[in-house]
DNA sequence: GCGACAG
DNA sequence: ATCTTGTCGC
């Protein structure tokens, strides 16, 4: 896919927080037409601790006939560190790399991480979501802002996520006595869309179809090259 | 100053 | 995120 640089990646963090706050006040929540969302890519980074190289992996899934469409892997080296409100600085750059590749023209993305429930309402998802142009949704693991009441334990209950005397998201229960998820808008989509999306993507998984997918690509892709480098060290030093 | 803190 | 084995529960 063809993607226009929104701006350039700042180097500071001071810089990127004021990025932040500047795009921010052009996120849109309004309500896609579901129906022409059928094409939905999941992305994920997988790395390893003493190593600066990153593996992002997304995985394009029709979900009306839950199929894999493409995948697309790329290597990567992190260009900035690993700071809770400005992870989008670390892996957006080598996830649109991966987005290039991609042939197939997608309907939305599912982020590992935050969407508008974040310090400055600017998660991964809503930055992404501003470079594609697309419907974007945050689908996090755990809590960055927000308070809550626990959902129920059955797959599919959820609570509203607030911060800040505002809603900002939901708490899933995607599977029976699973941790719950943390889902909230990136762009152009809304609260009930985000949660619907993901929950939809959830068969019996605790993480959506297409996240899952790209998370285990990301991953077996980094053992997969890690192997090759390491076959490459052995042959220079038996040289 | 102290605790919290997506991946 | 990653380092790590077995193990408890549906």
């Amino acid at each position: 896919m063809l993607i226009s640089e929104l701006h350039p990646w700042p180097t500071t963090t001071q810089e990127a927080v004021a990025l932040q706050t500047e795009l921010a006040s052009r996120v849109k929540i309004e309500t896609p037409d579901s129906r022409h969302i059928n094409l939905v890519a999941g992305v994920d980074v997988s790395c390893q601790r003493g190593d600066r190289r990153f593996w992002a992996a997304v995985v394009v899934w029709n979900r009306h006939e839950n199929q894999i469409i493409e995948t697309s892997l790329i290597e990567a080296e992190a260009l900035f560190p690993y700071i809770p409100g400005l992870l989008s600085f670390r892996e957006l750059p080598p996830v649109l790399e991966a987005l290039r590749k991609i042939q197939t023209p997608i309907d939305a993305v599912i982020c590992d991480g935050q969407g508008l429930a974040h310090p400055r309402l600017f998660g991964l998802a809503c930055h992404l979501g501003l470079w594609l142009d697309l419907p974007t949704v945050g689908c996090a693991k755990s809590r960055l802002v927000g308070e809550y009441s626990e959902p129920d334990s059955n797959a599919g209950d959820w609570k509203v996520l607030t911060y800040k005397n505002r809603i900002v998201g939901s708490v899933l229960r995607s599977r029976k006595n699973s941790q719950p998820l943390f889902i909230s808008p990136g762009h152009l989509v809304d609260f009930d869309f985000a949660r619907k999306l993901v929950w939809d993507c959830c068969r019996g998984t605790r993480l959506p179809e297409p996240v899952r997918l790209a998370h285990l690509a990301a991953n077996r892709f980094r053992v997969e090259r890690q192997a090759c480098t390491n076959e490459e060290r052995e042959n220079t030093l038996i040289k």
